[in-house]
DNA sequence: ATGGTAGCACAGCTA
Protein backbone atom coordinates (compact mmCIF):
# COMPACT_ATOMS: atom_id res chain seq x y z
CA UNK A 1 0.00 0.00 0.00
CA UNK A 2 1.36 3.68 -0.73
CA UNK A 3 0.25 6.29 0.87
CA UNK A 4 1.33 10.10 0.95
CA UNK A 5 1.73 12.04 3.93
CA UNK A 6 2.40 16.14 4.72
CA UNK A 7 2.95 18.45 7.72
CA UNK A 8 2.33 21.63 8.18
CA UNK A 9 2.64 24.40 10.80
CA UNK A 10 -0.27 25.66 9.81
CA UNK A 11 -0.20 29.31 12.47
CA UNK A 12 -3.82 28.72 13.12
CA UNK A 13 -6.60 26.75 11.85
CA UNK A 14 -9.25 28.62 12.12
CA UNK A 15 -7.75 31.87 10.44
CA UNK A 16 -6.39 29.55 7.91
CA UNK A 17 -9.12 26.69 6.86
CA UNK A 18 -9.53 27.61 3.31
CA UNK A 19 -6.03 27.13 2.80
CA UNK A 20 -6.31 23.98 4.35
CA UNK A 21 -8.67 22.94 2.30
CA UNK A 22 -6.66 24.09 -0.78
CA UNK A 23 -3.84 22.12 0.46
CA UNK A 24 -6.33 19.15 0.90
CA UNK A 25 -7.70 19.98 -3.06
CA UNK A 26 -4.81 20.38 -4.84
CA UNK A 27 -2.64 18.22 -3.31
CA UNK A 28 -4.82 15.19 -1.52
CA UNK A 29 -2.57 13.93 0.96
CA UNK A 30 -3.87 10.44 2.72
CA UNK A 31 -2.64 12.17 6.09
CA UNK A 32 -2.49 15.84 6.87
CA UNK A 33 -0.63 16.59 10.54
CA UNK A 34 -0.90 19.98 11.48
CA UNK A 35 1.02 22.21 13.97
CA UNK A 36 0.19 25.62 16.03
CA UNK A 37 -3.64 25.03 15.22
CA UNK A 38 -4.37 27.40 18.01
CA UNK A 39 -7.45 26.50 18.90
CA UNK A 40 -9.15 24.12 21.39
CA UNK A 41 -9.99 21.04 19.60
CA UNK A 42 -14.09 21.68 19.55
CA UNK A 43 -13.39 24.94 17.61
CA UNK A 44 -11.84 23.11 14.96
CA UNK A 45 -13.55 23.57 11.49
CA UNK A 46 -13.60 20.22 10.61
CA UNK A 47 -16.78 20.18 8.75
CA UNK A 48 -15.30 21.46 5.70
CA UNK A 49 -12.54 18.70 6.07
CA UNK A 50 -14.30 16.15 6.21
CA UNK A 51 -16.59 16.98 3.01
CA UNK A 52 -13.22 16.67 1.17
CA UNK A 53 -13.16 13.02 2.76
CA UNK A 54 -11.10 13.89 5.74
CA UNK A 55 -13.81 12.29 7.81
CA UNK A 56 -11.05 11.08 10.42
CA UNK A 57 -9.11 13.95 12.89
CA UNK A 58 -6.89 13.13 16.34
CA UNK A 59 -6.00 16.31 18.06
CA UNK A 60 -4.56 17.94 21.21
CA UNK A 61 -5.88 21.52 21.52
CA UNK A 62 -5.83 24.29 24.07
CA UNK A 63 -7.06 27.71 23.56
CA UNK A 64 -4.45 30.40 21.85
CA UNK A 65 -1.21 28.48 21.60
CA UNK A 66 0.46 25.81 20.16
CA UNK A 67 -1.92 22.69 19.07
CA UNK A 68 -1.74 19.49 16.80
CA UNK A 69 -3.74 17.84 14.48
CA UNK A 70 -3.62 14.22 12.23
CA UNK A 71 -6.14 14.40 9.36
CA UNK A 72 -7.26 11.46 8.04
CA UNK A 73 -9.10 9.88 4.69
CA UNK A 74 -8.48 6.44 6.77
CA UNK A 75 -9.67 5.78 10.21
CA UNK A 76 -6.96 6.49 13.25
CA UNK A 77 -6.71 5.18 16.02
CA UNK A 78 -5.91 7.61 19.16
CA UNK A 79 -3.04 6.70 20.66
CA UNK A 80 -3.33 9.44 22.90
CA UNK A 81 -1.11 13.14 23.95
CA UNK A 82 2.36 13.56 25.64
CA UNK A 83 3.26 15.99 28.20
CA UNK A 84 7.04 16.43 27.16
CA UNK A 85 8.90 18.84 29.72
CA UNK A 86 5.91 19.02 32.38
CA UNK A 87 4.51 21.96 30.43
CA UNK A 88 0.90 21.35 29.90
CA UNK A 89 0.97 22.29 26.47
CA UNK A 90 -1.19 21.06 23.75
CA UNK A 91 2.57 19.59 21.67
CA UNK A 92 1.53 16.28 20.76
CA UNK A 93 -0.76 13.52 19.44
CA UNK A 94 -0.46 10.27 18.28
CA UNK A 95 -2.37 8.06 15.72
CA UNK A 96 -2.37 4.53 14.69
CA UNK A 97 -3.06 3.71 10.94
CA UNK A 98 -5.27 1.05 9.59
CA UNK A 99 -1.33 -0.64 8.47
CA UNK A 100 -0.38 -0.29 11.78
CA UNK A 101 1.51 2.54 11.01
CA UNK A 102 1.79 4.69 13.88
CA UNK A 103 2.60 8.73 13.75
CA UNK A 104 3.48 11.19 15.89
CA UNK A 105 2.59 14.50 15.42
CA UNK A 106 5.24 17.33 17.23
CA UNK A 107 5.51 20.62 17.91
CA UNK A 108 9.11 21.34 19.74
CA UNK A 109 9.02 24.71 21.91
CA UNK A 110 10.33 27.62 19.76
CA UNK A 111 12.69 28.31 22.97
CA UNK A 112 13.47 31.69 23.33
CA UNK A 113 15.69 34.36 22.09
CA UNK A 114 18.78 33.17 24.46
CA UNK A 115 20.86 30.04 23.28
CA UNK A 116 21.37 29.60 27.56
CA UNK A 117 18.81 27.82 29.62
CA UNK A 118 20.58 30.13 32.62
CA UNK A 119 19.43 33.67 31.42
CA UNK A 120 16.28 31.89 29.24
CA UNK A 121 13.54 29.90 30.85
CA UNK A 122 12.37 28.74 27.36
CA UNK A 123 15.43 27.21 25.98
CA UNK A 124 15.73 24.97 28.93
CA UNK A 125 12.14 23.99 28.24
CA UNK A 126 13.15 23.29 25.18
CA UNK A 127 16.11 20.93 25.73
CA UNK A 128 13.69 19.30 27.96
CA UNK A 129 11.25 18.70 26.03
CA UNK A 130 13.69 17.09 23.48
CA UNK A 131 15.46 14.80 26.43
CA UNK A 132 12.15 13.79 27.33
CA UNK A 133 11.45 12.55 23.86
CA UNK A 134 15.04 10.61 23.96
CA UNK A 135 13.65 9.36 27.41
CA UNK A 136 10.42 8.08 25.96
CA UNK A 137 11.92 6.43 23.05
CA UNK A 138 14.74 4.63 25.37
CA UNK A 139 11.81 2.88 27.04
CA UNK A 140 9.35 2.05 24.60
CA UNK A 141 11.65 1.81 21.04
CA UNK A 142 8.78 2.55 18.48
CA UNK A 143 8.59 0.25 15.46
CA UNK A 144 6.58 0.56 12.11
CA UNK A 145 6.50 4.82 13.54
CA UNK A 146 6.53 8.16 11.55
CA UNK A 147 7.44 10.87 13.55
CA UNK A 148 6.78 14.42 11.97
CA UNK A 149 6.11 18.48 12.98
CA UNK A 150 8.19 21.75 13.15
CA UNK A 151 10.86 20.57 15.58
CA UNK A 152 11.89 24.18 15.67
CA UNK A 153 15.67 22.68 14.54
CA UNK A 154 17.13 23.19 11.42
CA UNK A 155 20.34 20.53 12.10
CA UNK A 156 22.27 20.55 8.98
CA UNK A 157 24.74 23.14 7.70
CA UNK A 158 22.16 23.08 4.20
CA UNK A 159 19.34 23.14 6.49
CA UNK A 160 19.62 27.18 7.14
CA UNK A 161 20.79 29.97 4.76
CA UNK A 162 23.97 31.30 6.58
CA UNK A 163 25.42 28.46 8.64
CA UNK A 164 28.00 30.61 10.47
CA UNK A 165 25.88 33.06 11.02
CA UNK A 166 23.15 31.25 12.88
CA UNK A 167 25.30 29.03 15.34
CA UNK A 168 24.77 31.16 17.98
CA UNK A 169 21.06 31.91 17.00
CA UNK A 170 18.41 29.45 18.41
CA UNK A 171 17.24 26.36 16.07
CA UNK A 172 20.68 26.05 15.04
CA UNK A 173 22.74 26.53 17.92
CA UNK A 174 25.26 22.80 18.34
CA UNK A 175 23.72 22.33 21.93
CA UNK A 176 20.21 21.93 20.26
CA UNK A 177 21.39 19.96 17.25
CA UNK A 178 23.16 17.48 19.43
CA UNK A 179 20.03 17.03 21.57
CA UNK A 180 17.99 16.65 18.45
CA UNK A 181 20.44 14.03 17.08
CA UNK A 182 20.03 12.13 20.46
CA UNK A 183 16.24 12.02 20.18
CA UNK A 184 16.74 10.63 16.51
CA UNK A 185 19.38 7.82 17.96
CA UNK A 186 17.10 6.77 20.57
CA UNK A 187 14.36 6.07 18.88
CA UNK A 188 16.09 4.53 15.40
CA UNK A 189 15.04 7.17 13.25
CA UNK A 190 15.94 7.89 10.10
CA UNK A 191 15.14 11.77 8.58
CA UNK A 192 13.34 10.60 5.30
CA UNK A 193 13.59 14.04 3.56
CA UNK A 194 17.37 14.15 3.76
CA UNK A 195 17.35 10.64 2.61
CA UNK A 196 15.29 11.25 -0.33
CA UNK A 197 17.10 14.55 -0.93
CA UNK A 198 20.24 14.46 0.94
CA UNK A 199 21.90 17.46 -1.63
CA UNK A 200 21.41 21.12 -1.58
CA UNK A 201 19.84 23.77 0.58
CA UNK A 202 16.08 23.07 1.94
CA UNK A 203 13.92 24.97 4.06
CA UNK A 204 10.36 24.97 5.01
CA UNK A 205 10.01 28.17 7.14
CA UNK A 206 10.58 31.70 5.78
CA UNK A 207 10.27 34.65 8.76
CA UNK A 208 7.07 37.18 8.44
CA UNK A 209 9.79 39.86 8.96
CA UNK A 210 11.86 39.36 6.10
CA UNK A 211 10.85 41.83 2.81
CA UNK A 212 10.78 39.98 0.54
CA UNK A 213 10.93 35.91 1.60
CA UNK A 214 10.89 34.09 -2.06
CA UNK A 215 14.07 36.26 -3.37
CA UNK A 216 16.12 36.75 0.14
CA UNK A 217 15.42 33.25 0.78
CA UNK A 218 16.45 33.03 4.28
CA UNK A 219 14.78 29.80 5.08
CA UNK A 220 15.51 26.89 7.65
CA UNK A 221 14.14 23.48 7.30
CA UNK A 222 12.36 23.17 11.21
CA UNK A 223 9.94 20.75 9.70
CA UNK A 224 10.86 17.18 9.77
CA UNK A 225 9.32 14.03 8.82
CA UNK A 226 11.06 10.73 10.00
CA UNK A 227 10.39 7.09 9.74
CA UNK A 228 11.81 4.27 12.10
CA UNK A 229 13.92 2.48 9.89
CA UNK A 230 11.68 -0.27 9.29
CA UNK A 231 9.84 1.54 6.88
CA UNK A 232 12.09 4.20 6.22
CA UNK A 233 13.70 2.64 3.38
CA UNK A 234 9.87 2.34 1.45
CA UNK A 235 9.69 6.12 1.79
CA UNK A 236 10.28 8.16 -1.31
CA UNK A 237 8.85 11.07 -3.28
CA UNK A 238 9.86 13.55 -0.58
CA UNK A 239 9.20 17.46 -1.31
CA UNK A 240 8.34 20.76 0.30
CA UNK A 241 5.46 22.28 -1.24
CA UNK A 242 7.44 25.64 -1.12
CA UNK A 243 4.71 27.62 -3.46
CA UNK A 244 2.15 27.60 -0.52
CA UNK A 245 4.40 30.02 1.45
CA UNK A 246 3.15 32.73 -1.13
CA UNK A 247 -0.49 32.02 -1.14
CA UNK A 248 -2.66 34.72 0.18
CA UNK A 249 -2.64 35.15 4.23
CA UNK A 250 0.36 32.28 4.16
CA UNK A 251 1.57 30.12 7.09
CA UNK A 252 5.41 31.19 7.80
CA UNK A 253 5.97 27.37 7.02
CA UNK A 254 5.40 25.25 3.90
CA UNK A 255 3.77 21.83 3.85
CA UNK A 256 6.41 18.90 3.92
CA UNK A 257 5.62 15.40 2.02
CA UNK A 258 6.66 11.80 1.85
CA UNK A 259 5.01 8.84 0.31
CA UNK A 260 5.67 5.31 1.79
CA UNK A 261 5.10 2.31 0.53
CA UNK A 262 4.22 -0.15 3.09
C1' DA B 1 22.26 46.19 18.81
C1' DT B 2 17.83 46.69 17.03
C1' DG B 3 13.61 45.90 14.70
C1' DG B 4 11.25 43.97 11.44
C1' DT B 5 5.59 40.76 11.01
C1' DA B 6 1.87 37.86 12.60
C1' DG B 7 -2.02 35.48 15.80
C1' DC B 8 -4.81 35.59 19.76
C1' DA B 9 -7.58 38.51 22.04
C1' DC B 10 -7.83 42.89 23.46
C1' DA B 11 -2.40 43.65 26.87
C1' DG B 12 1.14 41.33 26.24
C1' DC B 13 2.84 37.00 25.28
C1' DT B 14 4.57 33.82 21.77
C1' DA B 15 6.75 32.86 17.60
Amino acid sequence: MSFTLATWNINSVRLREELVLKLLREEAPDVLCLQECKSPVDKIPTEGFAALGYEHMVANGQKGYNGVAILSKMPLEDMGREDFAGLGHARHVAAKLPNGVIIHNHYVPAGGDVPDREVNEKFGQKLDYLSDMARDFRNAAPKRAILVGDLNIAPREDDVWDHKKMTKIVSHTPIEIEALYDVMTAGDWLDVTRADIPEGLLYSWWSYRAKDWDTADKGRRLDHIWATSDIAASAHGSRVLRPARGWEKPSDHAPVFATFDI
